[in-house]
DNA sequence: GCAAAAGTGTTGGAGATACACCCATGA
DNA sequence: TCATGGGTGTATCTCCAACACTTTTGC
């Protein structure tokens, strides 16, 4: 292979993933210890190098597979970030994903195994380097989107109630939704469908559970 | 300095930039034939390689100062590009900028130094690499934001009627929009200031001239 | 006088907001 | 029986879309 750019310089390239869940009424994200220096024991986002024979995409989803045993998650990319010291010790590149997972679907071996935490929104400590704007970053993205892409529905289960819905709605975009509009809304909108299945796990008189069906064309919610 | 990734494999870093004008009615971006392998001659987005020692906003600012002679451009990331073989010989990830600038502020004679053209939306040729797919990405990303930040006036002069705003957004948006509608609500927002100014270029009636009031705040238009 | 662009209001409908009480049941 | 979360309807308002004619003036 022939290089025609090597008077240039070389850096290499990470992906770093922020991976939310929704958990006890709360928007949640996993974080963790970094295992390498620099940095090492800081509270930072999980990430891995992107090797010579895989994709961006690939990557952060090798990365986030490893991490949850999950395949197939919503994942969006966040954005690149190139500071020149935002690594003090190399050049590094990182391209940070946001994904969303159903916490329930985690191995909480897995989670351990990797000394990860599920840490509230309010509660995020500093974090190493410049994660703490992907952070940032990636929560504008999914407020933005929310409303207008199917991406709620990954942070629940296949089947869930109004009452879930509408709290994950609240966790995201940071305030209070009134009951009655929002299930309006979330009934006249033709991208949920009630079944006939009901929960009793945390009301007594028992919910009605709904499910996505999958329509994303002129999403609406 | 201690290399602690050395394992890793490494990747050139390069930044493109989809440069959106306005004229004549039409949205426009600059093209240029690529000057070096691999795809010497093909159409393709003006870029350049980031060096060790400039961040990736830098790098693009450079970029786009040396083509345009402007300072100060108006710029937003779209994404990192990173497929394996984007590339055809070296592993080369790219972050595209999007750029918006005022086409009267633009020095012609860099223009032709360059071998850039402005190229209608509707005339795209095939692009080298994934560029295409940049473009198309840029072009998203303005639709979406285009009504919650003052992204339209960096493609306008400072002082603009109420009819070349109304191009703009068409322009962008891609369809017709009714005048009196548009009016109304360009008058209501308060991000616009009426000046005394008239202008008589471009109708014999002559037409109130506008300038944007700075107001980030809560912009909407 | 006519072509070309500027400028101007009203109406109806859809969707958003605000708001308070009853229901079913397990404990 | 009572505490807990589920469930419901109406009035108002705001925003958006549809729609056609008059004004000014250079040529």
């Amino acid at each position: 292979m022939i290089d025609h750019y090597k008077e240039y310089s070389l850096a290499y390239i990470s992906v770093d993933c922020i991976v939310f869940g929704f958990d006890n009424g709360k928007l949640k994200m996993l974080l963790g210890r970094r295992q390498i220096n620099p940095g090492r024991g800081e509270w930072a986002l999980y990430g891995g190098f992107v090797s010579a024979t895989e994709n961006l995409e690939n990557a952060a989803e090798r990365v986030l597979t490893s991490l949850t045993g999950l395949k197939n998650i919503f994942m969006r990319q966040v954005g690149a970030y190139g500071a020149v010291n935002r690594d003090p010790e190399s050049r590094v590149i990182s391209v940070a994903y946001c994904a969303l997972i159903n916490v329930k679907d985690y191995d909480e071996e897995l989670r351990k195994q990797y000394g990860l935490e599920w840490v509230s929104l309010e509660e995020i400590p500093p974090l190493f380097s410049d994660h703490s704007n992907m952070v940032e970053d990636a929560l504008v993205m999914l407020r933005r989107r929310i409303s207008n892409e199917p991406i709620c529905f990954s942070l629940l289960p296949e089947l869930f109630t109004l009452t879930q819905l509408q709290n994950v709605f609240e966790a995201i975009v940071g305030k209070e939704i009134d009951k009655r509009n929002f299930r309006k809304r979330a009934k006249q909108s033709n991208v949920i469908e009630e079944t006939n299945i009901i929960d009793k796990l945390t009301s007594k008189r028992g919910a009605v559970m709904y499910r996505y069906n999958g329509n994303e064309t002129d999403f609406r919610l």
